[in-house]
DNA sequence: CCCCAGTCCTGCGGGC
DNA sequence: TGCCCGCAGGACTGGG
């Protein structure tokens, strides 16, 4: 499930193969399945940019932007499963989309879900969606004071607010776990009960562990669907803490196990002894 | 406005 | 052995 690391790690890899290119066709794959949500929808989405030359692959939080001479950005989000791959993709069957380049190989956008979107943008349209608020600070360029503020206006549970994309852009289901086990918070904690002093470790836990992630090429899980542009796996899994981590030894204390609840519908994963209320 | 449950989607694994 | 159900979670929607 691509966050922030695996986001980042797919945007340096494709970087090369897409920027400064001639991007001859937008190819949408023969795919039997949903299509994946497009707007505009196919084909003018692939008309707009049809022959345009890329100049930069960046990402936003867990988007993808790849800007084009003609001022237009196009912004993927993998979501779940959605991959971008320079190499030949894992199954033919979930291929979505085709980056037809001219004089160097196609990249693809693969997705075995479905649950990608692909959103076209003018620069003036994405940069008032930016303006909108919707989308929080990119979580390594958040700052204390940001998150602080955020947090005091709310009772929520800390580890329900590092996901919540308009506190803090990046962080997904994975490494919320791991960055409150890392400041030793309890993930239930409600966010305005966090002092300046436990807000600031958490602003340098989050930069910590998502750096590492990024140096480790983010992680590949059990089931192996994320991997990197040349299809290869990342390797942070090895250093998770807690994530998935349920009944084994805390790595801290050695003395409790580390525990699974549930917080609006998804796992958070804790050590009871070193992450106390 | 704030917050949460439901929804989309596919593949995997547990239980019978 | 094979089928069915529940689960995985990023981000959006609708409703309380």
């Amino acid at each position: 499930m691509p966050e922030l690391p695996e986001v980042e790690t797919m945007v340096r890899g494709i970087r090369p193969f897409l920027a400064g290119k001639k991007l001859l066709q937008f190819k949408k794959c023969r795919c039997k399945r949903r299509p994946i949500q497009c707007k505009p929808a196919y084909p003018q989405l692939a008309r707009r940019i049809k022959g345009d030359n890329i100049q930069t692959v960046s990402r936003i939080a867990k988007r993808i932007i790849i800007e084009f001479e003609s001022e237009q950005l196009l912004v993927i989000e993998p979501r779940m499963t959605g991959l971008i791959l320079a190499d030949d993709p894992p199954s033919k069957e979930h291929l979505r989309f085709e980056f037809c380049l001219e004089g160097t190989n196609s990249v693809f956008f693969w997705d075995r879900r479905g649950l990608g979107t692909v959103t076209l943008y003018y620069k003036e349209e994405f940069q008032q969606f930016l303006d909108s608020g919707k989308l929080g600070p990119d979580a390594l360029v958040a700052t204390f004071q940001q998150l602080f503020e955020k947090f005091q206006k709310t009772k929520r549970a800390i580890k329900v607010v590092l996901l919540d994309q308009k506190v803090i852009a990046g962080v997904g289901n994975l490494y919320a776990s791991e960055i409150l086990f890392l400041t030793k918070t309890h993930p239930e904690t409600p966010a305005n009960q966090l002092s300046k002093r436990q807000t600031t470790k958490l602003q340098q836990a989050i930069l910590n562990v998502l750096t590492t992630a990024i140096k480790h090429e983010g992680s590949t899980l059990s089931d192996g669907t994320y991997r990197n542009v040349l299809n290869q796996n990342g390797s942070y899994q090895n250093q998770h803490r807690v994530y998935q981590k349920e009944g084994q030894l805390c790595p801290n204390c050695r003395k409790e196990r580390i525990l699974r609840i549930v917080q609006t519908q998804r796992s958070t994963f804790y050590c009871p002894n070193c992450q106390s209320k």
